[in-house]
DNA sequence: AGGATTTATATAGCTTGGCTATGTATTATG
DNA sequence: CATAATACATAGCCAAGCTATATAAATCCT
């Protein structure tokens, strides 16, 4: 049994073909996602834990910004913060520039609820990791920092990269939940305290979204 | 804007805390998969592929064990069970030592369409891997064989890892889709072709869902 | 200015994955 | 054998996602 599995550590030293490189690695990436969203007790949907820390990391923004931050379709963003909001975790301030939209802002409950929330994710985890060496956690780091630049664009946008598949329209499969863990899990370190600007302008800052969309 | 995103790659070289470490990886390993999760316009569920792809890479398996596998509750995996069946991607064989029992076996047509999927998945992440000099590939290659090992084990394990907050008991978090993606598209490399011994074991098996249970 | 258009959210309604609780057949036990 | 434990399947419920649609406000274009 366990047949694909040994998943070719053995053969690091020679560089690989990309394409098992990747498949090795989303496999372990979705995996260690599953493991962390497991690791709480808590009872709150990852959505919400994901839409804090996207608030936490960028600070105040609209509801649109967060439906595209977190991947989700606008009403679904909706959906989640009414939920925030019943939890005290965020509040809604009138935009001075415009009356139709809404800026959401953590709480100072909400800052707290999802420093106490990641602290749970990582402890669980850290058992894991240590037994690592240095060096083994060096090459986690520094593929950490490569992946997490990647993964942070919109694209392949290379020169010669070629646009195939490229992420389609808007919703797509329903990738709901697990997630969430890694999300607020994520983000560097800590709980951020300063404030942030609110991102005033409309959906222009969908670029700040990165790959949000397509 | 984009605050604690600057995800520490600056600071590689020195070896950092393991719980920023720990953060950024979970962080970039969730959005990783996410993406891939969304790369496809497969209209099948997550769900549909991470089973087949326990299949193919497990051999023949039981509905409990499966579930396992998938960290899913059993009448869950039933009902994926049945998904599958109507679309003739497994086939139900009876055990010949237990009559309650129901061996899954992944069909031609099941094996066909996981790769055709996993290999859509892989091209269209493909291209934002491919601007990466060899030395950063090799960084992934060397991380995601030292996470595969990580990940596939039940917990911390090591002599001295506290068991702080393990996995509780069975269902938790929600932790949905979006996974599917990943699950399947990993797995080493392609789609298998030999077959598997069927775990004929009843629930003792567990022990190669790994990390199934806590 | 003033209507037509676009944009930002909110609501309604549906689908689907997941779960618990239960039922049924089968194997294991005392 | 009768009882207990197992392996699945079913039923029923909930939550998170999505599309379609409604509403209000900002923009555009005569």
């Amino acid at each position: 049994m366990y047949y694909g599995l040994m998943s070719s550590s053995d053969l690091s030293t020679s560089r690989r073909d990309l394409h098992a490189i990747l498949g090795d690695l989303v496999f372990s990436a979705h995996r260690l996602t599953r493991i962390a969203a497991h690791s709480t007790s808590s009872t709150e949907s990852p959505a919400i834990w994901r839409t804090l820390d996207a608030l936490n990391t960028s600070g105040p923004m609209r509801t649109g910004e967060l439906a595209r931050h977190g991947r989700v379709s606008q009403p679904t963003m909706s959906k989640i913060i009414r939920l925030l909001e019943q939890r005290g975790w965020v509040a809604r301030v009138a935009d001075p520039t415009d009356a139709r939209a809404t800026v959401l802002e953590l709480s100072v409950e909400g800052r707290d609820a999802l420093a106490n929330w990641r602290e749970t994710v990582l402890t669980a985890l850290t058992p894991r990791f240590e037994a690592l060496s240095d060096e083994q956690l060096n090459t986690l780091d520094s593929a950490a920092g490569i992946l997490a630049e990647l993964v942070s664009t919109s694209g392949p946008v290379g020169p010669g990269a070629p646009e195939v598949a490229e992420l389609p329209e808007e919703g797509e499969l329903d990738e709901s939940a697990t997630s969430g863990a890694a999300d607020a899990a994520g983000s560097g370190s800590a709980v951020q305290d300063r404030e942030a600007e609110p991102a005033t302008d409309s959906d222009s800052a969908a670029s700040a979204a990165g790959e949000a969309r397509a």
